[in-house]
DNA sequence: ACGGCCGGGACTTCCCGTTGGT
DNA sequence: ACCAACGGGAAGTCCCGGCCGT
């Protein structure tokens, strides 16, 4: 192997950027390959080389965007903790610029759709930010349990917040689920409550 | 009333039932004609007689299945309240029939992607689906902020059953979902107390 | 077949027309389809309901070209017999502009590379070509023999025309070309006199 | 002298031989680098340290492709005057065999489209022939015309008998061109007679 | 000199939404 | 209502010219 697997390649890189910014913007099935090269400055021919398939290319799009967002949250938490991670999530800000936001919010039911090798990537992905946000709850019973429901919370408002037509109902939505996302975080919640 | 050329011929209906399915299943972009018409037992050229193009369609499908969808949660809440209609929505059988489930979950972040339209009849169903939740929360002091923190749960905790991989994990998700839904509506909660 | 064969079809017509120009142009092999059908207004994809492939693409243009050729030839001879004929052919005007040009001049050897169906195509028109000339020379000998001939200088004269450079001896070249095939076809020429 | 490396490596050597057949027998734009080294016995990364790019391996695959034709219209010559030379030319061995044969009939409609400095390498070696022949015809009145016209009729000649379907008409259309070729070499023939 | 890599681009197959002749 | 065809466009395979690390 002349160039060793970990050689800078700087065309690769453009264009995970490039295709993890359409995937999130257009969706997955919507976004084709010669768009994606083109804005990465580049022709279709040059994509094969770098990538065995449009499925790899989503599957690393989905890592580069979950890693990405994965030091985002960490930010966040030690910026301000959990409260702060809520809110920059549920801003309007975020709300309307999926392409650089949360491939959760963005490609959740089309990852649904996807093969297993897809599912898993995203699957590991997730966990790790689940788990990263539960370690910044250990006064809670289940952490990893209100974390995940958390994390539903947040993207289900976001989704929301994008798909409805109206700026008010947007905002409403996006203070609900900042309230919701609150609540389910406050020390005496127990995940087994019920 | 809302179907302008009020007809209810029997093809159209099928078309939608058939198409409404498809769509949660496949979703919207990845669906085409051809199948959907195939499927309702006709051939591509019987679609335009009864719509003006694959956006009517569209439109069409997610008002019947959130019609639908009403109807059930209507059932589910008059049989068992709002923790029945959570249980049923959070369920396995739910989870793995997306042909047949929540339009929402299924359509979300494409629906996001709609033109206004859609998306505003889209958003005219999911009121109307959110203040039919909010109405059997007279007990709280913000019951719209909690329905439509309770449908952002809901929906993004079945979309995230659905996108993992693993059934053990998604089940974890769907019972810490199940838990943060009872806890939003548990009546001492204010939406607005932070 | 619902659109009878004779059916009117700009588009075809349209990619014929611009296919025959590019490819004496720029060759056979040089002249993408994507390019011609750019050209012509249309895409890619839109290429092979009009034909079944390249190769036929190739095949109708050389005819298309061809048939055109055809009836010049056949203005100019009763405009002017022979000897305007000649004249026309060997003019700067017809070296300088190959796409609506001879397309023998033009792909010659390039036809010799083709497959069967395509050569056959060319001979059967090139021969139509042929014998219209013999036509005009009732007072010779083998007047199929001399028009073969008089083509065959005539199209080698524009091609070493065309691809030699400067500018004097080019025209030195259309000159002694048009004094050859002039004597070619004096009455006096016995094909067969050697 | 011409190369201006002067190298007399014996690896550039067998590039050109194989080049300059390779070239004649598929045409320029159809001829790939890898063939020609892989038939080289080379491959492709050694291309480099001898030429340029493929544009100077086309310039310098013609220029010997024609000073080979030189010495063998020489000999020709030598042997049997311009009538032997004009049969050799138009034999069926010739036709059957344009790997070997004469660059200007397998390539010179492709010449035409190549850049000044390759048309200029043609050029200058095209006219050296074009002398060498006129230099045998001293009894005509314009001995350069005559060459340049014979020549395009044998290269008009050669090109048709290639490019036809058929055995037979193949082989009038070479009668054909010998006849014109040898009648156009008669001493009373004057060039600018008309 | 080797041989793989790089970007470019061609050809082809497939399917999409839509139209229109029957 | 049928169904073929149209234009659009995507995915993928292949090969080209050229480059570079070894």
């Amino acid at each position: 192997m002349r160039y060793e697997k970990g050689r800078k390649d700087s065309s690769r890189i453009k264009i995970l950027e490039v295709a993890s910014e359409r995937f999130r913007n257009d969706g997955i099935a919507a976004s084709g390959l010669a768009t994606i090269m083109s804005d990465a400055g580049l022709t279709n021919g040059a994509f094969y080389p770098h990538f065995a398939s449009k499925a790899e290319l989503v599957r690393e799009s989905i890592a580069t965007a979950l890693e990405t967002q994965f030091e985002q949250i960490a930010e966040a938490l030690a910026a301000g903790g959990p409260e702060l991670a809520i809110s920059t999530y549920l801003s309007e800000a975020h709300r309307d610029n999926p392409a650089k936001g949360c491939a959760s919010a963005a490609l959740l039911s089309e990852v649904a759709r996807q093969p297993p090798e897809t599912r898993q990537v995203y699957t590991d992905h997730f966990m790790s930010q689940m788990r990263q946000v539960a370690a910044t709850l250990p006064h809670i019973k289940d952490p990893e349990g209100v974390a995940l429901s958390v994390f539903a919370t947040l993207i289900g408002t976001l989704q929301l917040a994008r798909a409805v037509e109206g700026k008010e109902l947007s905002a409403r939505i996006l203070a609900a689920g900042k309230d919701a996302a609150r609540r389910l975080i406050q020390p005496n919640y127990d995940g087994a409550a019920s």
